[in-house]
DNA sequence: CGTACATTTGATCCACTTCAAACTCGGTGG
DNA sequence: CCACCGAGTTTGAAGTGGATCAAATGTACG
């Protein structure tokens, strides 16, 4: 299989940080990527230290000069609006490229902050570019997951400008839900890596508001909650509810929009 | 003064339509393209017939084909709710960009039809893509106009999640505002090329609000507004009620971000 | 010049926010 | 080991911005 020696200096963590050999490669950058196109791929990827909760790995108006893979843990996105206040743009799970709209700006336009520990792989974007230019497999690989940001924008403003409290709610949760089956997690429990408050934050809701549709959820038998422990006891309802499906959200665009 | 037409850079169109003649190609994807460049470019592009109001450039779950920078005239992206109404989630000025977002689907993931009589550039994607394999500077600009369109979505989203009413208007009209002037229009005065529905569906506000508040700015003397023609009375007072600067929306990205 | 549609204006209503207070839980130090 | 603290969460009560309903006015266009 792999034909080419493994580089040199792969010490403690370096050793099993690499594109080949991570898990998560079919839903990050390397995907369609032959092995040789990882592997230089790979060269430009530096591992860095895990960043403790509360930490960032960018602030709005730093300088822009990588992109970065979540490999563990978790990110929030947000901005500041000028009074301060910051508004969540998105939440990143393992795999999710962040950083991408920096690219034209000498600055991050957004800050990234750790939910929990959080392991990154770091991708410096000018030899990316560079790389890119050989690879046209890449390239495309970078514009899609452009693109599908971009349509996962177009489906938060309609979330955001057309669906009540609890339809908001639903549709974060059955998001979540199909997001960690995808990372090979169970698709009915999981953490919420963030608070009620962020929650809220990001579905442009007061935080009681989330607390109250949780509560009535549960009382609903939908799901179970215990803190940030999710049990999904009935997904299609969730689903049901969550109104419009996320079209190419979760999966790949297979033939979903053709019955159309 | 009434605002003046949109030249497009065309009047017999194919003739004049050209990419290193068009007015618009300072702003459109030529934008850091070298003369030769551009021709080839330009060689790619067919100009189509031009739209009339309410035409479909193309329809969610169209065979993604081509992207299309828009010459003269307006567009507006939607998206549909499962119920069948309609999201608005953009409207596109000469020398936008639209369909970047069905790049990683088969299909286009939205909808863009005319609101009044438009003429695009229509551009093969694939045939872009090719281009762009030979012309670094071409795609680079293609990450450009992406990121941005990313960073303006997180504006969006802030605006639906934290702004009232007032906000949201006063941050349109601006915006807008900027958008012509950096066309060559005036930034004073100009017609809205949306009704009054499609502008409460994009803010999320229904048309009702929007016309309250319209009448409201117009008795604190901040607009004149005669049907669709507006003139701005008051820019700062109207840019400050707007809220937050959409940093980057207009301008290109300055050294705004760097005294933070 | 009249019909259909868009916009405006007024009155009422309601989902969510805001304010206030109780409760939960993980951590910390006496 | 347990009392205590503070941040995060939940619950209740009251207030409100914008939605909805309804109707009048304005406007484009065949």
């Amino acid at each position: 299989m792999p034909s080419r020696h493994l580089k040199g200096g792969c010490f403690s963590l370096s050793k099993e940080a690499r594109c080949v050999t991570c898990s998560l490669s079919s839903l990050c950058l390397p995907l369609s990527l032959n092995l040789e196109d990882i592997d230089q791929l790979d060269r430009i990827i530096k591992r860095r230290q895990p960043l403790k909760k509360g930490e960032h790995l960018f602030r709005q108006g730093d300088a822009f000069e990588c992109v970065y893979a979540v490999r563990s843990g978790s990110l929030k996105n947000y901005i500041m609006t000028n009074e301060g206040e910051e508004q969540i743009t998105n939440f990143h799970l393992p795999s999710e490229l962040v950083g991408m709209d920096g690219i034209d700006c000498d600055v991050y336009p957004i800050s990234a902050k750790a939910l929990e520990t959080t392991t990154v792989c770091e991708i410096p974007f000018t030899r990316l570019e560079a790389l890119a230019h050989d690879l046209p497999d890449l390239r495309q690989q970078i514009l899609r997951i452009m693109s599908k940001e971009l349509r996962d924008d177009k489906q938060m403003m309609m979330l955001l400008s057309k669906k009540n409290a609890e339809e908001r709610v639903a549709t974060f949760i059955s998001n979540l839900s199909q997001r960690f089956k995808r990372r090979g997690y169970s698709q009915f429990t999981f953490r919420l890596p963030m608070s009620r408050n962020e929650i809220g934050n990001y579905l442009g809701l007061a935080v009681e508001t989330v607390s109250r549709v949780f509560t009535r959820f549960q009382n609903a038998e939908l799901i179970a909650v215990n803190g940030k422990e999710v049990h999904i006891l009935d997904m299609d309802q969730l689903i049901e509810l969550a109104g419009m499906v996320d079209c190419g959200s979760a999966q790949p665009p297979e033939k979903i929009a053709a019955a159309q």
